[in-house]
DNA sequence: GCGTTCAATGTACCT
DNA sequence: ACAGGTACATTGAACGCG
């Protein structure tokens, strides 16, 4: 029979002799389908040496390894865009399979092995087209359960499934949950500490809260909520920061109290697999923190924040409990109840995340052919690396092994130094997408590059400026035909989505598509230069660059022929004098010289300092585009980039230096009567390593030492907060966490001439106003009040 | 011994 | 675990002076 179903996940389970491929899916009634196919057989390729005759290879491999083998297939195939000659090994046990292929190396006639590093279930989908988040159509035959398996029914392919072109998606069971630890010694460990808290929600909105039957007993609560979601059998389950902690935790757990942790498909327990995701097998387990990274503008990427940037925090102006204190709530019977309702606050905020978030998970799942619980956690380079290996594997390109490479760098965009000021009126031309059009247009690609000791081919070269590298100008190289596909793709579903009501599902679902489209194709030239590539050729990247600086160049030259002045510009931008016709023609120009799209945006005055890549720029509708600047940056204390702000804001729209000092001014003085709210004061910086391997002391890092000796659980990539307090020696031995310091901790003087003044004079300086100046008005205003005090004595 | 100088360290940003 | 280009603060050792 036909069975029609929407792919959720997909495991392999294999013996020695037997393969088998479960795919786990929705069909259109909404049963939650298992098909199982056993129909594939593992293979990698064995490349055969020049001047040997593949099929007496072929004929060796069977004579020394038959019986390892199923079949053996003598191929042509394509590495870095040349021909070479492979035999295709089909292997008989599958857990042996990069065994064999070592063992294969060795022999004579065989140059290596290649695609032996291909795991089953990627390989499967790959091969056969079939592709997560999708549609399929399979021909199979319903069979009994032999196993624990909880799906509603479950079939025998008889061939592998079909991918249909039908977009919708089924309803999908999502279930959030959050988790909270009891500890009285720091951070919670699982053979020691329960777990005092689940909180639940469906997506159906139901809510649930697990909590131990007698105190710090949390056995049952445990097994309640095994048996809760069983079940409700949901096919995505949520939370922030599982993948790292919570799942870790109740698998330990569970193991200390001696229960299973039964709550997959499968009857198995969850599993950490590639990419550190944690996989429940059967059903997509979703870490909302492998989000974070799409929102730069969210400087301290927690939980709370996240939900507040998103707008489904629960009850935006509740207190946040730290971790630390889960104890003392919990041990406290009137503050109980609010860490209870903090758990489902979170576990409903988890909720609003992955509802807003989901689609574009599933989107970019099913663009790379990544299953959905591994596709956000698996960092940009391998979800672009995913969407290439899909399409070599198309047109007969092998995928090249990861070997590992010293790194060596190479030269990048051209940034110009900006003329220091405010200037009036002044046009910004984007080239847009310049990199993958470069790409493009000069068959930028790993199979196309020609290297010195090469002959030229009969279709010529394209060769970079500067750096002289060669690529052929046909056929066309997989980059091109990939990014030419991407483009065209991106730009037929914005025309989509024009005809279509933004409130609509498919409208949201397809916007979600042109982000994951548009995320590859700006990643394809970083993975060019990327060491740990597979398919890393350095003269790819480096001459896309190469050619990107000499567009730049190029249009610098069109634009002073026109007769317009450049004052700024940065990669594959630049900053201009604007006249609308000449302007017009400027980008008329660039696109039929240069073959690149322009976007132009025009302010109404900018201001740009004397360093480069940090500028602010008023628009005509009254708002602010500040670039670079501390205003912008997560390291500077909110009192400082508020001041630097609103002086930007006085010196863009009323040119008033003296307005703006005034200003300053003001906020020194309460400043220093400590009249600005506390957290203003606050400093975050990331951890980027272990505190023990720093080599110099750092502020962050001592906080961060306070912070682990009273039970705080720190990670490499956390933020710390902290304040500077008054006392003695060097800023970081008078760095707090801020969680243990109050503004009377302050140093007031140090916020005052370490933040405030220099964000403010980082402007002002071009105004004529010094941090003297600045500094020097403060203390004359406190020397001033002193006197007065005095005389009121 | 003490203040100054400057390279090294560290973080976060831009395109 | 996508690239290189850039700004800036702080540390800490080297340096220069007396």
């Amino acid at each position: 029979m036909k069975v029609t179903f929407w792919l959720l996940d997909i495991n392999s389970e294999t013996t020695n002799d037997a393969t088998e491929l479960w795919l786990w899916g929705i069909d259109e009634k909404g049963n939650r389908v298992l098909v199982v196919d056993r129909s594939f057989v593992e293979y990698f390729y064995a490349v055969v040496a020049e001047d040997f005759e593949p099929s007496k290879v072929a004929e060796e491999i069977r004579e020394i390894h038959g019986a390892a083998t199923v079949k053996l297939e003598v191929a042509e195939r394509k590495l870095f865009g040349k021909p070479v000659q492979t035999v295709k090994v089909y292997c008989r046990n599958p857990a042996e399979k990069a065994k064999f292929a070592r063992a294969l190396r060795n022999l004579e006639g065989i140059k290596d092995c290649l695609e032996d590093d291909i795991r089953l279930s990627m390989r499967y989908l790959i091969d056969n087209n079939v592709v997560p988040c999708a549609w399929h159509e399979v021909d199979a035959d319903e069979e009994e359960s032999a196993q624990c398996t909880r799906a509603d029914k479950i079939y025998a392919a008889k061939s592998p499934p079909r991918l249909l072109e039908k977009s919708d998606v089924p309803s999908l069971r999502t279930l959030s949950f959050h988790m909270t630890c009891y500890s009285r010694e720091g951070a919670p460990k699982p053979d020691r500490n329960p777990v005092i808290i689940i909180s639940t929600v469906a997506s159906t909105g139901e809510e649930r809260q697990f909590l131990p039957n007698t105190d710090n007993n949390d056995k049952s609560l445990i097994q309640e909520f095994v048996a809760y979601v069983q079940k409700l059998d949901p096919d995505i389950i949520a939370g922030y920061g599982t993948n790292t902690l919570d799942w870790n935790y109740l698998r330990e757990r569970c193991r200390t109290l001696g229960i299973k942790l039964d709550i997959d498909r499968a009857c198995t327990e969850p599993h950490t697999s590639v990419y550190g995701h944690v996989s429940l097998t059967g059903m997509a387990n979703i870490d909302i923190a492998d989000f974070a990274d799409q929102f730069p503008e969210v400087k301290v990427k927690t939980f709370r924040n996240l939900a507040e940037h998103l707008g489904v925090a629960k009850t935006a102006e509740s207190p946040v409990i730290e971790d630390v204190d889960f104890a003392d709530y919990w041990d406290d019977k009137h503050k109980r109840t609010a860490l209870k309702q903090f758990s489902m606050d979170s576990a409903c905020s988890v909720k609003g995340m992955i509802e807003l978030l989901l689609d574009f998970a599933m989107q970019f799942s099913s663009l790379v052919s990544l299953p959905l619980d591994h596709v956000m956690t698996a960092a940009v380079g391998f979800r672009v690396e995913w969407f290439l290996i899909k399409h070599a594997q198309k047109i007969g390109e092998l995928i090249p092994k990861r070997v590992e490479q010293p790194y060596r760098p190479y030269a990048g965009g051209l940034v110009l130094k900006p003329q220091a000021g405010l200037h009036e009126n002044i046009a910004v031309l984007d080239f847009k997408s310049m990199y993958p059009n470069i790409m493009i247009a000069y068959n930028l690609s790993p199979d196309t590059y020609v290297s010195p000791k090469e002959q030229e081919p009969a279709s010529g070269v394209f060769t970079a400026p500067e750096v002289k590298h060669k690529f052929r100008k046909a056929p066309p190289g997989f980059y091109k035909e990939i990014l030419t596909y991407l483009i065209g793709v991106r730009s037929e579903i914005r025309d989509k989505m024009k005809t279509l009501n933004p409130e609509s599902v498919e409208y949201r679902v397809l916007d979600a598509r042109q982000k994951a489209v548009k995320v590859i194709t700006n990643a394809a030239y970083g993975y060019a230069g990327w060491i740990g590539a597979r398919w890393y050729i350095k003269p790819v990247a480096e001459a896309a660059s190469a050619w990107g600086r000499h567009t730049i160049q190029t249009a610098i030259s069109m634009a002073e022929k026109a007769g317009l002045k450049v004052v700024y510009g940065d990669t594959d931008s630049l900053f201009v004098t604007y006249d609308e016709k000449k302007t017009r023609e400027l980008e008329k120009e660039i696109e039929k010289e240069l073959g690149l799209d322009v976007e132009r945006e025009v302010y109404v005055r900018i201001f740009f300092t004397e360093a480069k890549k940090r500028y602010a720029g008023l628009r005509k509708d009254g708002s602010l585009d500040i670039v670079g600047l501390e205003v912008i940056r997560g390291d500077w204390a909110e009192v400082a980039k508020k001041v630097q702000e609103h002086v930007l804001e006085i010196i863009l729209k009323e040119k008033s230096s003296q307005k703006a000092v005034s200003y300053v001014q003001s906020v020194v003085d309460e400043l220093k009567l400590r009249k600005v709210p506390f957290r203003d004061l606050i400093i975050w910086k990331t951890l980027t390593k272990p505190v023990e391997e720093y080599a110099v002391k750092a502020s962050h890092v001592e906080a961060a030492k306070a912070l682990k000796s009273r039970g705080w659980r720190l990670a490499v990539g956390d933020k710390v907060g902290y304040i500077i307090s008054t006392g003695e020696g060097k800023l970081y031995d008078r760095a707090k966490p801020h969680v243990f310091a109050t503004i009377d901790d302050a140093d007031v003087d140090y916020y005052v001439s370490k933040q405030v003044v220099p964000a403010a004079a980082r402007v002002l300086e071009f105004f004529g106003v010094t941090e003297e100046d600045l500094l020097k008005i403060a203390a004359r205003k406190e020397q001033a009040a002193k006197s007065l005090m005095e005389f009121m004595k």
